[in-house]
DNA sequence: AGCACGCCGACT
DNA sequence: GTCGGCGTGCTC
């Protein structure tokens, strides 16, 4: 009886693949998923990778070997596996190239698969592919690659979301603006090639997206459409099934398991050719791709917080390339990113400007709430009183994203930041020092404001409940609701609350991100943002690129069902920079401006990062792991020719503990990103790694924390 | 990751 | 004296 072998790739953080005798009574094969014994384990789910037949049985192979003594008699037939490339054997078999490591394998050792889980392969060799090229490009395994590219994708950390969804879809094709047209018969007219709509909200950009899935759909080929982490969709996926009928499948993260992989199966099976849905939707199995879309490009969720730590808009550029497809992204805010690529020449910018449905911008006014205690100042207080007269209703948002121990000068807003990296110190209360998270530079609290003098520094913390508070005092003849991810983990909370907002029955919703992209409230009036520089104080170098693309959403958003909308920016920072660019909504100003910065301070897109964090029980355990890292670090840097690779710390992480870890953080700089991966390799290939220490790898990180 | 082996603390 | 803490090591 002819041998078989498979290569098994777990979905477990081990670089290495397995051999296993393929000898169930249904053969495995390559893209199938198999239950199979590892180390102290009866039964792991892995993936074939590959496959092995050698058309000769153990007992044939075991002819030339030398079994004279028992014990050698005694283990398994195949002893010697290498004997297959001995010249003396027949010509077929010298042909057959065995894998270098199933060669060196001690016989004995190679252990059968349990069973075979799938009928058919999940796993075609274009999909595979993919997988390899996620786990080398993100550094992790194989297996973690394609576990991730499976819908039941085991616990992909239930993420709550953020935002409820009120992306409007026509359900018949409308007639195009000027701008509209140009930009879909410009992208009609290359076979290929990435890209980008840029327009304010309710400048048409889904029209265009709708009806370039409807040209690639009747070429026959199939449509992959992103949308950012949603809470309500039902909407999305009641227009598109309108719009697409059955041959269209729905991906996001409120369906079961079990549903997801019926979509999913749904695609394979090419009996739906457009595929609607959020992050991991980037790796359904749609075959003749002809056409990416990515809507919301700069928004935070297309990158995944869990091994592996891709960014689907990476992906998509991979994935858009091998297939020939295009790849069409939009948004009102794009991403440094992507627009500097537009900038270079490596994506086509069409800019929409007009709104269709002839919405006006909302009049916006900067409230200085420098020296002044509380939440709500008096102008906005008057505007919710003449609103409520009105009978209109008004929406509080707060960005909560704030970090609570960033030292801010009440009397100027001067915050502290570090000389080397520009990104806001953390104050330790327990040493009395503020410190770097991302270099680890660290000084004394200082005592007075280095900017004003003044001697009142202190770090705010305010939330939503503080809001509803001052509401209750100051505003008690109003009826309000608060909506953020604490309340709505109650089932049913989320809607009945917008319900009874739309309805009218609330005057005033208070809010976190998850409001921003979801004012589409034909009766709302006023719209405060609280705070609107909290968000500026986050020890990250992404802070204003959210902070801005927060405050222009929020304002766009108002502006559309608001003839008369007004729009109140309370912040400390009136001057800053960011937050008048946003009152302006000069997206072009602000990117150029942040670019600049980013050059400056050496940052993305720039230069590109990767971050290392040490998690460990033990701090010190932690600290060390991370020091030996970093050592080695520098020492292949002045001996290797990586030369142009920064490093930074270690740190400890601004989140520096989490779940009873301890978590400290080495973040590697590099102007080329292939020098950047193959530093990566080396240092990781150059090192045995502490098994008590976890270690997470994350190429392009968005969130430091 | 997960599972067992192995060597130091407070207990029937 | 034992039960059990989780540090350490291994997985075809």
């Amino acid at each position: 009886m002819p041998m078989s072998f498979v290569r098994i790739a777990y979905p477990i953080p081990l670089e290495e693949t397995f051999w296993y005798r393929n000898d169930t009574s249904t053969r495995a094969e390559i893209g199938m998923r198999v239950e199979a014994p590892l180390g102290r384990r009866a039964k792991v789910v892995g993936y074939v990778v590959e496959s092995i037949d050698i058309p000769v049985s153990e007992n044939e192979l075991n002819l030339g070997a030398e079994s004279q003594d028992e014990s050698s008699a005694k283990k398994p037939k195949l002893t010697q596996l290498t004997k297959l490339a001995k010249p003396e054997l027949p010509a077929y078999l010298e042909k057959l190239e065995l894998p270098t490591d199933l060669i060196k394998l001690e016989p004995s050792k190679i252990r059968s698969i349990n069973r075979v889980i799938d009928i058919e392969p999940l796993f075609d060799n274009e999909m595979l592919e993919l997988g390899r090229w996620v786990a080398s490009m993100y550094h992790c395994s194989l297996g973690e690659a394609l576990s991730a590219m499976l819908p039941s994708a085991r616990r992909e950390r239930l993420e709550i979301a953020e935002q409820f969804d009120e992306i409007e879809v026509s359900r018949t094709p409308l007639v195009l603006t000027e701008g509209q047209k140009v930009a879909l018969d410009g992208i009609l007219a290359e076979p290929r090639g990435m890209f980008y709509l840029y327009g304010p909200t309710g400048t048409g950009k889904t029209e265009v997206f709708l009806q370039l899935a409807d040209a690639t759909l009747s070429m026959g080929l199939g449509v992959l459409y992103l949308v950012p982490e949603i809470a309500l969709t039902r909407q999305v996926e009641q227009d598109a099934r309108a719009r697409f009928g059955e041959q269209c499948a729905i991906i996001h993260s409120r369906l079961t398991p079990s549903r997801k992989l019926a979509e999913w199966r749904r695609i394979a099976k090419k009996e739906a050719r457009i595929v609607i849905g959020v992050r991991s939707a980037i790796f359904a199995p749609i075959s003749n791709l002809g056409l990416i879309i990515i809507d919301e490009e700069h928004d935070g969720s297309y990158k995944s917080g869990t091994t592996p730590r891709y960014h689907a808009r990476q992906v998509a550029m991979r994935r858009a390339n091998l297939a020939g497809a295009r790849l069409v992204m939009g948004s009102a805010t794009p991403s440094p990113e992507a627009w500097q690529a537009c900038e270079e020449g490596q994506m086509r910018r069409f800019n929409l400007s007009n709104r269709p449905a002839g919405g006006s911008f909302p009049e916006i006014h900067v409230i200085d709430m420098r020296g002044r205690h509380g939440l709500i100042s008096e102008e906005l207080a008057e505007a919710l009183h003449a609103a409520k007269q009105a009978g209109r209703q008004s929406i509080l948002f707060l960005n909560r994203r704030g970090f609570a121990h960033t030292l801010m000068c009440q009397t100027c807003g001067e915050q502290l930041l570090c000389k080397h990296c520009s990104v806001p110190l953390t104050y330790h209360k327990a040493s009395n020092r503020l410190i770097c998270h991302y270099c680890g530079y660290h000084e004394i609290k200082p005592r007075a404001c280095p900017s004003c003098g003044s001697l009142d520094l202190a770090w705010a913390s305010y939330g939503t409940e503080r809001i509803e508070e001052e509401l209750n005092e100051g505003f008690p003849e109003m009826s309000h609701a608060r909506l953020d991810t604490d309340t709505t983990n109650t089932k049913g909370y989320l809607e009945n609350t917008l319900l009874a907002f739309r309805n009218g029955n609330i005057d005033i919703l208070v809010g976190t991100q998850m409001v921003a992209k979801g004012l589409n409230f034909p009766g709302v009036r006023v719209v405060g943002i609280l705070m609107a520089d909290q968000g500026l104080a986050m020890p990250d170098f992404r802070a204003g690129e959210r902070v801005f693309s927060l405050i222009v959403q929020v304002a766009g958003r108002a502006g559309r069902h608001v003839p008369d909308g007004i729009v109140f920016i309370q912040t400390k920072k009136p001057d800053s920079p960011i937050i008048q660019l946003a009152a302006e909504g000069d997206v072009p100003c602000f990117l150029e401006r942040e670019l600049q910065i980013r050059r400056q301070l050496e940052f993305p897109p720039a230069r590109r990062l990767c971050r290392f964090v040490f998690r460990s029980k033990s701090a010190k355990g932690a600290r060390n792991e991370a020091s030996k890292y970093a050592d080695l670090a520098r020492r292949i840097v002045c001996i290797s020719p990586f030369e142009d690779i920064d490093i930074l710390g270690p740190a400890e992480c601004p989140l520096a503990v989490v779940a009873d870890n301890h978590r400290y953080q080495l973040i590697f700089k590099a102007a080329r990103f292939s020098d950047l991966q193959r530093f990566v390799k080396t240092l990781r290939h150059s090192i045995e790694p502490t098994s008590s220490v976890y270690i997470e790898i994350d190429i392009d990180p968005v969130q430091m924390m």
